[in-house]
DNA sequence: ACATAAAATGATATGTTGTATCATTTAAGG
DNA sequence: CCTTAAATGATACAACATATCATTTTATGT
């Protein structure tokens, strides 16, 4: 079940997205595009300094981790990635041209490997239900769970 | 529905706490005690660095942050406070005398006010099921959702 | 009671993550 | 082009976290 994503569909996905902030008339630009196919290109979730690294490796570029951060400020707020707060990590949005409603992570606390899984609408109603009723309300409408992935768990002896 | 917890029931959790340890071989230290107090005197969870401030300003003792990072890591262990990850900040445990399974958190991303709710058992093993079906385990078996509080989602205009 | 070992804490330094601020560059529109 | 706004760079620093070694405290056997 190691399912590396197609290199081929980062072209169109970049498409999508570049399609995507025009109507928003905001601008894809070429280092925010870098971000995003970085990310994309990941099996895993990144911290901003991570993408610092990445950037110096594959583009030679040094982009100041300050730019990074607002990069990937901008693309959260087109709804292009995700932030994770249980890592403090960020990861492509992984069906980027599709309405969610409420994302669901599974987040390896060990390396950093991410599923994004869909939970029964009934369970996210429940969920939303508790928080409601305890007077709160969801910030960013997204569950992350601390878990192991499937390498990780089964630790080389 | 703003709840203070009733402060005299500190020293009967505490008296708990330290039970609890004698019987684990363990040993609930002055300072232990004192960090463990603070959360429970707190209506928000707090930062290893908030407590390093509280416990100069409450006893005016200065206790070093990594003595404090150590001290929570032991009252992790012995179960008696809960890391939230999404914030990096820590809260006493809620019902610290009886059996948890997945505790579920709603924190306030303005000031940290936190609530541990109970979700319906189905609610949680539909969440575990969807885990074990991607391959993951639960790692720390808790949930966290980021949220806004009573107070703080009707910011004062 | 004392010596010894183990556990807890202190002290110091440093690594990591994130943000504030002001300067500079780049792109958009008249 | 020229002007203005948006994006990025550069620098400094604040907040969070850990590594490491020294010191103190506690438990235990004799």
């Amino acid at each position: 079940m190691t399912e590396l994503k197609a290199v081929k569909n980062i072209d169109q996905i970049i498409h999508y997205a570049e399609e995507h902030c025009r109507r928003h008339g905001s601008r894809l630009t070429s280092k925010r595009k870098r971000i995003l196919s970085a990310l994309i290109s990941s099996q895993k979730a990144l911290s901003a300094y991570e993408l610092v690294d990445i950037c110096k490796a594959t583009y030679g570029e040094a982009i100041p981790p300050m730019s990074i951060y607002r990069i990937l400020e901008f693309l959260e707020g087109e709804k292009l990635v995700h932030k994770l707060n249980l890592a403090n990590k960020y990861v492509a949005c992984t069906h980027i041209s599709c309405d969610h409603k409420v994302p669901q992570f599974l987040i390896c606390g060990n390396c950093s490997e991410v599923k994004e899984v869909s939970i029964s609408p009934d369970t996210i109603e429940d969920l939303q239900a508790s928080v409601r009723q305890a007077g709160f309300r969801l910030n960013t409408p997204q569950i992350e769970m601390n878990c192991l992935c499937n390498n990780c768990s089964v630790p080389a002896v």
